[in-house]
DNA sequence: CCCCGCCATTGATACACATCAACAACTCAG
DNA sequence: CTGAGTTGTTGATGTGTATCAATGGCGGGG
């Protein structure tokens, strides 16, 4: 099972020990594109005192729930979570997908509950950051409040990119997307660009991008059908990044 | 002009006087529920001291555009605005409506440009916030930065809301939720929860609802049917407003 | 190793909303 | 008051995706 959740994951990094409890801000190869980003040394050593490093997450189990009271923001430390809500008639609504290095359970902030729930879509470890003390250190550490404030604000956006694909964009389109958002962010982790694992369930993607499972396997068979990627169940290889780039913008 | 801009505002307030310079934010009537919320009197005077207030926006004009250059948030005193961004293919997805104590431009603090255009529906006042003078000032007072922190979070849990309506509910849920929105943040502000005239046309509604403006004219005209609503071009009043709840959460 | 349950794929059909088109009503300038 | 442009309504038709249904295939537990 730790096997399995490494395939694709870069050796010798936070990532690939998520039971290291020894791993500091400071020693986290993430620390270049997670909170600590924008912070001089000693200003790492105070946040890294305030965060919390527990025990990892196994497939499927909660981080939080919706209706639980906020107290703390996640941070990424390895595999994946999904964040989703539920609807009134219990459909679920993936509102994100959570990979290393970035934070989730800022949406509980305005009430002090979770607005949503988050669990692990494989085994995964996160840093918690308690909000509070995150609070009173962003007051005496200017770069870690305008920080804070950018990565809220991205959420913000990332949010509205969202809303414009499901609101303006074909199945093809948004699934294309996707594909581009996490080959993305694997890049980011320099991790491979064009070919990785797929942590999350064809559900899982539809309830994100609002389609069905059937709508979402049939766009990967077609997208197969145009040479643009390579599908064999969760394992993606992209063919054809431009290819991939001219289906998300302009649907062909 | 500015008659029609008053139409349903209840006279004697920061709403009625868009012209006047002299409104601070202690003699605000939004100031309950805008950003000095949570602040001593004290602390609303200095937050008062950073905020510009500068002559109204008329109809359609630009407060800013996706590209330029963050430098603040703005506060609605009066008139309501919406904000958008322009998909590669030039169509226009409405991101928010804005009514009077509410903030926008947020999105802009992640690139320090703004991530969305925004411009007035009518004539409209905002009160401008520099943001490097708002970040000083949330680091010596904690309720100010508390607060701040919770308006993103709220942002982004409304977000949330707009992308499971886009990804769940029909063309009815949506125009429903829309209406009682709208109905809601008028109560807010003391204004009729029943009877209100919308400030953005149909083609703004459906491109926040991401519906054709035929589909939203089509679902105004069946709700009137069903009589839980009265239309009048842009005038709305709400018949029975449990048959509009009903309508937005079960499609019925 | 094999079985069972979950996940993914593929096909046939249905339907909600988009699109195309015509017209009506309102707004504003002159 | 008049005419032109904009905004809103209504009808006829088309289409992308949901829904329903059946089958295939992988993966984890005994």
């Amino acid at each position: 099972m730790t096997a399995h959740l490494n395939s694709s994951e870069n050796p010798s990094t936070a990532e690939q020990c998520p039971h290291d409890f020894q791993v500091t801000c400071s020693n986290c190869r993430l620390n270049s594109i997670c909170l600590p980003l924008a912070l001089e040394h000693d200003d790492i050593d105070q946040l890294d005192s305030i965060i919390q490093r527990s025990k990892p997450l196994q497939k499927s189990q909660y981080l939080y729930r919706e209706g639980d009271e906020f107290q703390s923001v996640f941070a990424v430390r390895s595999g994946t979570l999904k964040a989703y809500r539920t609807t009134d008639d219990g459909r679920e609504q993936v509102t994100g997908f959570y990979f290393p290095g970035e934070i989730l359970g800022m949406d509980g902030i305005s009430n002090n509950t979770h607005a949503s729930s988050a669990r692990a879509l494989e085994t995964a470890a996160v840093c918690e950051i308690p909000f509070t003390s995150l609070e009173k250190l962003s007051a005496t550490m200017p770069s870690l409040q305008r920080h804070f404030f950018q990565l809220m604000s991205r959420e913000i956006t990332e949010d509205q990119l969202l809303i414009t694909l499901l609101s303006k964009n074909s199945a093809e389109q948004r699934v294309a997307s996707l594909m581009l958002s996490i080959s993305s962010r694997n890049a980011r982790r320099k991790l491979s660009a064009t070919k990785f694992r797929l942590s999350m369930s064809r559900v899982d993607i539809g309830n994100y991008l609002g389609l069905t499972v059937e709508t979402v396997s049939r766009v990967f068979s077609r997208m197969q059908k145009m040479d643009v990627l390579r599908v064999d169940n969760r394992e993606i290889e992209i063919l054809d990044i431009d290819g991939v780039r001219n289906l998300a913008n302009f649907g062909d």
